[in-house]
DNA sequence: TCTGGGGTCCTAGGACCC
DNA sequence: TCTGGGGTCCTAGGACCC
């Protein structure tokens, strides 16, 4: 959208460290350049053919995010947000087929038009044959970006023409065993008996061989509550040996983790803090660090996680000089404000903890996130990241956004 | 030399109980 | 030589998703 003058080129974005191709425009899927491959394999074929290569920006993606799902919410009474390029919209009762397929091309259109980014959607009567629509929709321009899935005869077209590893829910060793039996689309999958998909797969596969033949199981649901929260980052070049970085570092990954927490309004009991040496390298010695605590009372309190995160990790250190490629901390049993089992020997006044934490949130979404700190998280250095093509934040630094010429 | 980050669900097997 | 029957809970690992 920020670059027109990149249309029909080839483009890749690059995972955090710039260590690998995560997304690619279709230019850059037809050299051959496969999902996941890291960045100095294929350094040459990128220069030779002239691809526009970027960092990853997840500040700009989520805002792009935002505007699209908010524009979605008002089409919808629920909207379930599945992941930072897709959503479901409950259209149950909003009319016949005629109507939808009208009012799915409308959405798509509107999208488009205010924030532009083009969208595909699907129709259907279970989340995973609108999956189907909407691949259907993306490919073939003549279903204006909308495409309806929902009598028996259109259904079973659609899934004649559809690869069954690509269905949703089949992955690559359930489509190897497929492939194994003769079944290559799903319609041959569908076809199968339900006793037959039982007794050479799991319940989950079942959920999605019922799915594709119409009966919903999988629903939609707004705000589902995460039941792990994870913060993680590997460490660019050769990683970090200074134990003081290192326990910064994990110091700020425990914040993170909870204020994730506190934006989905839940407290967690377990914690887990990690790091290890780069699983690649056979030269020298590694080292993994890996432990949990279980506190005696749930928390969303930055400075608590930070403490227990802290002493897990001091708990595990070895002998040696290790360079630690990646670290991170895990919350666990969480749990909502009713949810939590008070202890009637808690030395922590929970009211006054509660208020000191709504107060900094509102310092920090006044003046950044971070901005009132525990002073163990530093100086907010970004632990030697490397985006050495990082795109603008366009939509969320005020000293990126464009300027109009007229 | 360099190799991402975030989740969910299910199952088998071990440890325990009577 | 031959060794029961019925449960629960937890964890690791594997499959899947984006």
């Amino acid at each position: 959208m920020f670059h027109p003058e990149l249309n029909g080129v080839p483009v890749v974005v690059l995972s955090n460290n710039d260590g690998c191709v995560i997304a690619r425009s279709e230019e850059s899927k037809a050299l051959g350049i496969k999902m996941g491959t890291p960045l100095y394999q294929v350094r040459e074929v990128l220069e030779q053919n002239h691809v526009a290569v970027f960092s990853s920006n997840y500040t700009l993606y989520g805002s792009m995010s935002g505007r699209v799902m908010s524009l979605l919410a008002s089409y919808t009474p629920v909207l379930d947000i599945y992941s930072i390029d897709e959503a479901f919209l409950d259209l149950s009762g909003m009319g016949d087929s005629d109507t939808l397929k009208t009012y799915g091309e409308e959405i798509a259109a509107r999208v488009g038009r205010a924030t532009g980014i083009p969208i595909s959607i699907g129709i259907a009567p279970t989340k995973t044959l609108a999956k189907v629509g909407s691949k259907f929709a993306k490919k073939y321009p003549g279903y204006k970006c909308c495409c309806i899935i929902d009598t028996d005869e259109r259904r079973q077209k659609a899934l004649a023409l559809f690869d069954v590893g690509d269905v949703w829910g089949i992955g690559r060793r359930i489509a190897e065993k497929l492939a194994y039996h003769g079944i290559h689309t799903a319609a041959d999958f569908a076809n199968k008996s339900e006793r037959w998909v039982r007794s050479h797969f799991n319940v989950t596969t079942v959920r999605t061989w019922k799915e594709l033949n119409g009966v919903s199981c999988v629903s939609i649901d707004e705000l589902p509550r995460k039941k792990s929260i994870c913060t993680s980052r590997s460490f660019a070049d050769q990683g970090v040996t200074d134990r003081n970085v290192l326990e910064e570092a994990v110091a700020n990954f425990a914040s993170r983790s909870a204020k994730k927490l506190r934006e989905q309004k839940s407290y967690c009991r377990s914690i887990t803090a990690f790091a290890y040496t780069s699983c690649f390298r056979t030269d020298v010695p590694g080292h993994v660090i890996y432990g949990s605590l279980t506190l005696p009372v749930a928390t969303c309190d930055s400075g608590e996680l930070i403490r227990a995160a802290l002493h897990v990790l001091r708990e595990s250190y070895a002998d040696g000089d290790f360079a630690y490629k990646k670290a991170g901390v895990i919350l666990w049993d969480i749990v909502t404000h009713e949810g939590v089992q008070q202890d009637l020997f808690d030395p922590v006044d929970r009211k006054k903890q509660a208020a000191l934490i709504e107060a900094i949130d509102q310092i920090n979404k006044k003046n950044g996130h971070d901005t009132v700190r525990v002073a163990v998280q530093g100086a907010n250095i970004r632990f030697g990241l490397k985006r050495e093509y990082i795109s603008h934040r366009y939509t969320t630094d005020i000293d990126d956004v464009l300027v109009a010429k007229s």
